[in-house]
DNA sequence: CACATAAAACCGACCAGACGGTATGGAGGG
DNA sequence: CCCTCCATACCGTCTGGTCGGTTTTATGTG
């Protein structure tokens, strides 16, 4: 890294406090004194409070994307992609937990050009897990009964929630916890349990 | 309703507002304008900002605890059961959704003896649907092979995930989806699906 | 190596405004 | 005359953000 240290260090303290805490609550005097620096040097390469929190949408963002499409493009039938990108976005969920609760919880929070763009980005995002449903329903692997809109809502659900009660000191690790859920999801979206 | 007109309105207000934007991120100044009343009155009503947080989650609580207990106490198969719990479950969180949504983000802003009771309260209902799925588990309609605590986060996460997608000026009502996501999550951990 | 210079990194004092909460007092009914 | 209900003005504190200035580092030159 011969990025800064004190950009990287705050960075990393702001997702953890606005994790445990929400960003309104956290004060930028308290992210610089858990990051051991000064306001002033924080402002140099930060212009607001607001750059911080778009920090961690642009880098979850760009990870997201990336994986998707290195997993979309191994090709295959939609039910065993599906179960690849449900494994890996719930690994990589665990691996950024802190991330992934700003993520979900402090959009609306974002000043709004902003906004608006990690909107349009997480829609494509889900459009692309939508097709990839749509063809396994065409393939015929994936019930037809229930409304994609809800079978999406199903499959977030799990990936969102991850971050509300899994720790890594507990009984379960990551790799396993990523099977056993995914392995939930595709055995309730599966057409045979139709 | 004998009960003040000032402290309704109020109460109503604020839990839309700790929804749309962060419980620290609005002042009392915003939520007594949005209701239409002064500060003074507020806090006639209201000892502290953090009261409006706290009546919320004890009504949830109760309201929760209210309906679980209905359901379990009509008997019968665990399999069936939970499928009620769940189908009631969703439907109360479509009827609360503001509230379900201040209800999981903004726990840790609770004061304290009061976040411990919340705590306390959450995780007795947590166990009565642990022991739901035990005994599900037992009479061999639920799988074993996938930990009791995945099963439960899997529970959740739908319900958690619902304020985050569901509108209910959408396409789907609120009982075809509770049955839709009820039947998602019942396929995915019943024993034929091992 | 010495030195000059410029640019980048950083400090800490300082705003103006917003915050949650309080103190005071008036209106109206019992 | 007191008590409930409510409005207004106000307080101390903390907020995100700015700014002038100082130190540190990088670069160029002889």
């Amino acid at each position: 890294m011969k990025n800064s240290n004190v950009a990287d260090r705050v960075t990393r303290v702001a997702v953890e406090l606005f994790a445990t805490q929400e960003f309104a609550n956290t004060s930028v005097l308290q992210i610089v004194a858990a990051a051991g620096v000064t306001k002033g040097a924080m402002y140099h390469y930060f212009q607001s409070k607001d750059d911080l929190l778009f920090g961690i949408y642009e880098r979850m963002l760009s990870l997201q994307r990336a994986h998707l499409e290195t997993t979309l493009e191994k090709g295959g039938p939609a039910d065993s992609v599906l179960r690849d990108v449900c494994i890996d976005v719930i690994e990589t969920s665990i691996d950024f937990l802190p991330e992934g609760t700003v993520f979900f919880r402090s959009m609306h929070l974002l000043s709004e050009p902003r906004r608006a763009e990690v909107t349009r980005r997480r829609r494509e995002y889900h459009d692309r897990i939508s097709s990839l449903i749509e063809r396994g329903q065409d393939e015929g692997s994936f019930r037809t009964d229930i409304p994609r809109s809800v079978l999406i809502a199903h499959f977030f659900s799990d990936v969102h929630y991850l971050s509300h009660w899994y720790s890594p000191d507990g009984p379960e690790t990551k790799s396993e916890v990523a099977q056993q859920l995914t392995d939930l999801f595709l055995s309730g979206i599966r057409k045979e349990a139709q």
